[in-house]
DNA sequence: AAAAATTTTTAGGTTTGTCTAAATTTATTT
DNA sequence: AAATAAATTTAGACAAACCTAAAAATTTTT
């Protein structure tokens, strides 16, 4: 099934609205909600909506709301895949900021070829979760499951893999860059200091070094 | 200047057969082979010229022939860098093989952030040919003078680096893999042997292995 | 349960990039 | 230099994806 980017974009934000939406009312997503999310209006996704109900990857009725049925799942969940596994690429190999990967990663996820994203998934070594602490669906869109804890959780002396971190702003990349953290970075605790509950850390090739508890409850790491 | 997908791909084409037309003529192009190339129709092609003159990409005098004016021609060695770079990209990082990489490199070229490029550039160790033997454009257009030689050619004891290689059959491609020599690989000749004028060589990390005169000769370097 | 407000859809247009078929212009034969 | 052939352009249509404005359906308010 060949989609347009167009098409693939409606259908990645009817995932992520029916994510968000209410799970009681059957996820059911509505016009205007999805309209706002992709910048247009409300007669244009009704356009949309006809077609992609003809190319079977939702369930419509019209006036009653919309869902994504199994094959849009689906279609959905390799979008997000290619969006996420991007996204690792490029902070991870080509060292951008996290919060300047979206917009970049918003255009490669339309880049179609299977092998393509089958040969960069074994290149980045299977990523399971994104820069931004998202997982990333397998080839089979399984979400994997995320055992992700807070830096302050992990066990004393246990590796754990870093995979996201709560505050993004320019301060706190900074402080990153200089402990020489980053995403896929090996960590461990050696020491909690009770008096202040700083932590002093190990990271793989660098010596020890002390972070606050601010700083480290805006950690996240992969540990299983 | 913001273009389209077409526009680009318009441009682009424009490039190349202007670089393949006889300068004789004024390096000019007509409709039809333009068509051709873009596997579209002539009357496509008188559109998009019309909308490419008054974008003052290309100098057009109806019924006369066209070609890139200094503007247009900046812009196809910007999508060819890119083009070249994902290419490059492909081949020495994901371990595809040459022959399939242009398509994919096809639909890279047209995302547009400069950041990516440059960054991209960057992880690469930029590259100064992509792994067909074409050279790269720098980020100013312009255009390397290859100093690209077939390995035959190398001196004694001197290093090369593998820029391209002419016979991309599967069992050249075999054969290759066999000896670890890829695109980018840093090669030397110990010694030629005058009998069948084969070659022992060495790569970095592997032990010294002797190849026939048949495979150096479809063997190129870069070497300074 | 009417009236009012909101949401959604339809109807009819626009732009981009394509097409076919016919009309022009240029090039080649004779 | 006509006649013929080839290349190019125009004219008019079409599909995709969007738009505005108006109509229809649903929901909320009174």
């Amino acid at each position: 099934m060949n989609l347009s980017t167009s098409e693939e974009n409606y259908i990645k934000s009817i995932y992520h609205l029916q994510l968000a939406a209410d799970t009681s009312t059957g996820s059911v997503v509505n016009t205007n909600a999805l309209a706002k999310q992709l910048n247009t209006k409300a007669a244009s996704v009704t356009d949309m909506l006809k077609k992609l109900k003809t190319k079977k990857l939702i369930q419509y009725e019209r006036y009653y709301g919309f869902k994504l049925n199994e094959k849009g799942t689906q279609t959905a969940l390799s979008i997000i895949r290619r969006h996420r596994l991007w996204e690792y690429f490029l902070v991870s190999k080509l060292g951008f900021d996290w919060d300047k990967v979206h917009i970049i990663a918003e255009e490669l996820e339309h880049v179609s070829s299977m092998e393509l994203i089958k040969k960069l998934d074994t290149y980045l070594g299977n990523p399971k979760i994104d820069p931004h602490g998202d997982p990333i669906p397998d080839v089979n869109g399984r979400l994997p499951v995320i055992k992700q804890i807070n830096l302050f959780m992990l066990p004393l002396k246990k590796t754990g893999i870093v995979s996201s971190v709560g505050n993004q702003s320019p301060q706190m990349l900074e402080m990153l860059k200089h402990y020489g953290i980053g995403i896929g970075s090996q960590i461990k605790i050696n020491k909690v200091f009770d008096f202040d509950n700083s932590l002093e850390i190990k990271l793989v090739k660098q010596p020890a070094c002390i972070i606050s508890e601010q700083v480290a409850k805006n950690i996240f790491v992969y540990h299983d």
